[in-house]
DNA sequence: ACCAAAATTGAAACCGATTTCAATTTTTGC
DNA sequence: GCAAAAATTGAAATCGGTTTCAATTTTGGT
């Protein structure tokens, strides 16, 4: 149904019909009741293409998604969708192909000038990240779901990854870890930057050297963290104790413990952080997982309301959140055997 | 820019330049060489907006999300979002309140009625879908990622459940188990039912008799994993063999299986079904997992191009896949001790 | 070289809403 | 009771493209 033929079914015109339904003032309440009735009755409502040639909004927040399946990426975009849900904007997806940044920035160049989407939110940058600057000269505006240290001002959140892991570090050595092994995330993004810090920072604090050959990058994955935690073990020196960047890094780790014939929480500690995934549960582990905690899909949440008001013309350079994260201790620490 | 400016700047009418763009044949190749050229040196590129109202065309497939966080959804978006990328389409998250139909129902109202997309993907149906009725009523082309058996025709793309588990079952069956207990997926989805429907022929083909007690339904966790089956092998009559619902699934089996003093692959066999995770892989789990697979990445790349065929026009009941499950058989499958 | 047919181009209508500006009705103040 | 102000409504322009239909140019056959 069309607002035309809406408006002759109500005796109105058009143009009462449509303040009625987007709440002006200058329509009387007697008025706007029995077209937002109708309206329902009916089953009109307006054209979204139309709305959004005329208004220029495009109605929809742009997320980048990289091929490869980032496993954060559900739990984010369900937060999203939940502050989304009610607020009249779609999410649109669009595909990143894997590791060339060319083309993400000509993804981003379409969607800005195809006027496909409002706002993007940008994931896992790096310190110098040329998404970024990008962005800021084609006048989009986004919000950075973590932290570039580019100089062009711009919105983010992130969470307290230095001090996550930090804590955690402390956590270890205060239990009496000497040699601690750190298997983080993908090299060059920002958050392994912070994480890394926080992981040395504890160390000096305390007056301990980190040895270089117990820190590794690598994606968050069981395999990858299978793999690593068995070098490390494996290796002259060993660790007593490992920081793993994932929960699902920690599953890997606790596996290759296990195979070396060794007990978490006993011969070898380990604490990770946790996204909080629906299907994987720290707590639920054998022997339950200490954690640094942090709910991604709360950060779905509150990224999607600081885009929306980004959109409404707040001021980048007032949008910046920095989230403490949880310190959770459970059985797979323990002092050094 | 604008097609106007941009046509000006050309010395050409818009119409031509519009056409040039979009491919229509009425306009000579050297000039369509130029335009082309020209929009990506200017960066012209149509209002997405303007170009939906005129055509009628939403240029967006949509997905309902449902809140509870969908271990799958992220590999299937990323497989669409493959295929979609050269498409100009784009993919539209609606977020959907859990549990509630009636929510659900009124979303794709509101999709249809607002035209923001030109069809849908629906999962995890269930043998009568009231969204399948719903949908076919409100003429929005839709294809349904698993099967119903709703009397109404729909476009599906579904896995071959019943007989993935036919075979794992029967495969158990043949190393000499007799007692076989199934964590199956969420009541009252089709899949689920097909699932039990394989287990049960397995059993009858070969003249066993299938136990009630050994048979449960709940949602793909690790948790749910280690609770059932840790249920089960305390039970007096406990099962030699497990066969579960998924890798994670399979996670908290191997776990409940170790929590007793047991081995996978001796004392229990474990079998599940593997939707190939890039962070999680069956191959790598200790012992190795034996498992049914089928991508769901692929699954998603495919149903995004079967859902552009649908809005092309192709007609409904003609798309109908339904994909074979390879058995993939590994060190948790052994005789019974 | 000429005319019919084919190829190419452009003017203007249109998609379905929003919003400016003007017109009409109602309310208010005295 | 009347003028001025306020409230309410509507006509028409507009957003930025696509597409119909008509006009013009080019091509081909004799």
């Amino acid at each position: 149904m069309k607002l035309r033929e809406f408006a002759k079914q109500l005796g109105l015109s058009p143009t009462t019909v449509s303040r009625a339904l987007s709440g002006y003032p200058e329509v009387s309440e007697a008025t706007r009741a029995r077209v937002a009735s109708e309206a329902m009755r009916l089953g009109y409502r307006p054209d979204i293409n139309a709305v959004r040639l005329k208004t220029g909004r495009a109605g929809a927040i742009g997320v980048m998604m990289a091929r490869s399946g980032e496993i954060h990426f559900a739990e984010f975009m369900s937060g999203m969708a939940q502050r989304l849900e009610t607020a009249d904007t779609d999410i649109l997806i669009t595909p990143i192909t894997a590791h060339n940044d060319d083309d993400e920035m000509q993804a981003y160049r379409r969607l800005v000038e195809s006027r496909r989407v409002d706002a993007v939110i940008i994931h896992s940058p790096r310190p110098k990240d040329p998404r970024i600057e990008l962005l800021n000269s084609l006048g989009l505006p986004f919000l950075v779901h973590g932290r570039s240290e580019t100089e062009h001002v711009h919105a983010w959140l992130d969470i307290d990854n230095e001090n996550a892991v930090r804590r955690a570090t402390e956590h270890l050595l205060d239990l009496g870890h000497r040699r601690i092994a750190m298997v983080n995330g993908l090299r060059g993004k920002t958050y392994s930057i912070h994480r890394e810090h926080g992981f040395r920072i504890a160390h000096q604090e305390r007056g301990f050297v980190v040895d270089p050959n117990l820190m590794v990058c690598d994606k968050f994955s069981d395999e990858s963290g299978f793999r690593h935690a068995r070098s490390f073990l494996e290796s002259a020196n060993a660790p007593t104790a490992i920081v793993a960047g994932s929960t699902m890094t920690a599953l890997g780790v606790y596996r290759a413990v296990r195979s070396l014939g060794m007990t978490v929480g006993q011969d070898v500690s380990v604490i990770a952080h946790d996204d909080v995934f629906p299907y994987l549960t720290a707590e639920n582990m054998a022997p339950s997982l200490s954690t640094t905690r942090s709910s991604m899909r709360a950060a779905g949440t509150r990224c999607a309301e600081l885009t929306l008001q980004l959109i409404a013309g707040r001021a980048v350079d007032e949008v910046h959140e920095l989230w403490p994260v949880e310190l959770i201790l459970r059985e797979s620490t323990a002092p050094p055997p």
